[in-house]
Order: structure tokens, then sequence, then C-alpha cells
DNA sequence: TTTGACCCTGTAGCTACTACAGGGTCAATG
DNA sequence: CATTGACCCTGTAGTAGCTACAGGGTCAAA
């Protein structure tokens, strides 16, 4: 044991949840290394490649951006460097969440007194939410 | 007066505060009617066009996709049509803003501890943040 | 040998815009 | 009457973050 076995991209994505599509998307844009090649072509991943997958799926999965890991996976590649910038991009992210939530709850609460404000199954000439849209 | 004055596209775009790019996008894609044109060819919006799109804003600042506008304004342009249908893609699209605030609020939470995990000012390599996102 | 599952590249599609490039039009000014 | 600057036109390409092909090559088992 200690020897890794290198994945088949179908493998990796077995393995991480993340679809195949995607991990060549990312490759791509150079969120993901390129890995080693077999001799007929196939990416070859390690354990290296699977980290650096795994990473990705749980900063994408708390909704950061591609950029956002992009900068964290290069703070994490300088492991000398200052922690404070990570909590930075955290904080930054935390806050533009925060403040989505706050709008689409204001979203909510208009729409459910729009719905309520239908009596229903009148016609749509009478519909109190068509009126609502149509006349601000 | 009650004579329509034609409207520039321009002259529509600060009346309804939607960007010029974006009434051109909507004709396009058949969400809007395309307005009569004057001899040299610039749309000449009437009080008509002008409702309609004051109607996709205030849909979509409520957060409803271009399809369910599109729908919302077909049964809004049938007038005798059960207002039922109205209600019903409102509801849809209150549970899914409801469904979106929930899972936000997840992440929220959890940024929110991580961010917390970390001590603040010491090197990458012992930053709680970046272990987290590498260990599950 | 053939079958079926897998892999490759490259390109186009999705949502809802936004931003040009490269032209034409119009009203006011000198 | 020419010019200036603000406006308008079409068409295309870019944005984020994937996803879905088309059209091929590879490989292991039956």
């Amino acid at each position: 044991m200690g020897q890794d076995q290198a994945l088949t991209i179908g493998a990796m994505s077995r393995a991480t949840g993340i679809n195949i599509e995607t991990i060549r998307y990312y490759e791509r844009i150079g969120l993901l290394p390129a890995p080693p090649r077999t001799r007929s072509n196939y990416r070859a991943y390690t354990s290296i490649e699977q980290k650096r997958l795994n990473f990705v799926r749980r900063t994408r999965n708390l909704g950061f951006s591609i950029d956002e890991i992009r900068a964290l996976l290069c703070l994490s590649d300088n492991a000398n460097t200052d922690c404070r910038e990570v909590t930075e991009i955290a904080r930054n992210h935390l806050g533009e969440t925060k403040r989505k939530i706050a709008d689409l709850q204001v979203l909510a609460d208009e729409l459910q007194s729009l719905i309520a404000s239908c009596a229903g199954g009148i016609s749509v000439v009478d519909c109190r939410i068509i009126e609502a849209f149509a006349h601000a």
C-alpha cells in the first residue's frame, strides 16, 4: 500500500461525485492541473488531483465562485502565507450569502401576500396577482 | 391628450428602468412584441409595449424566470382564463424561493462556524478553514 | 471477434443579460 | 451648409458554470 493507484476520469467522477464533463471543464479553465496520461492518452489521476478536486467540490458546495476557489487554492498551495486572506474571502462570501438571503426573503414575503390576496377560482381579468404585476 | 406619444427605445429605457440592450433582447426572444418603426427604422413604442415591459420588470424583480413570465403574460392576455394557473405559478415560485433561502441559510451557518473556528493571523498551513475545505 | 463500457477532442447549448463593432439618423450649433 | 454629439440600428460575442452532444479511439470480457 502507499503506492497511488491511478484513477481514470470516470473513477474520479465516482470518487468525488463530480460530473466527468465538469472535471474536464475544471482542467480546461486551469482550476485543476492537467494530470499525467496513459499511453492511450487517458487521464491518469493521482491522489494529488483527487484532493484538489475534493477541495473544489467542498468549496463549490459552500457557494464559492470559481475565482474565489482559485484564490483559495493558491493560498492553500503557499502554506506559509497569512491565513487572514482566507478568512477575508470567507467573510466576503458570507456577507454576500446573507445579502442574498435577505433579498430572497423580501421576495418571498411579497409573493406570499400576493398569493394570499387572490381569492382563487376567479377569472384572470379580476386576478389580484396579475393586477399587481400590471400596475406597480 | 390621450393620443399616445411614441417613445424611442432610450425613452422606454428611462421610463421603465430597463437597459436598452435588454429591451432589444426581450424583443428578440419574443417576450415583447416588435413595436412599429419610424421611417428611419427606429422603434416607436406605444403605451401597450410600455405596460408589457413594466409587467416584465415587476415580475423579473420578483424573481420569476423568463419562461414563467411568458406564461403569466399569456394568461394575462386571455382575460377569461381561470386565475388558478396564475396562483399555481406564483406558488411554485414561492416554493422555489423558500427552498433557496433554506439552502443559503445552511451555507451561511456553515461559513459562520468555519470563520469562527479560525483564530486569525496564523499561517495557512494551520488554518482551520483550509483544513475544513481539504478534508471533508 | 464482437460487444459494450469507457475514454478522447472540440464545439454548441443553457440563462439572462451585457458589450461591443460598425454603421445610419437627427437636431442643434457655427 | 457642414459638423458635432447624442441617439438609433443590426449582428455577434462575451459573461458563469456547467452540460450535452458528435465523431472518433481504447480496452476487457464473452
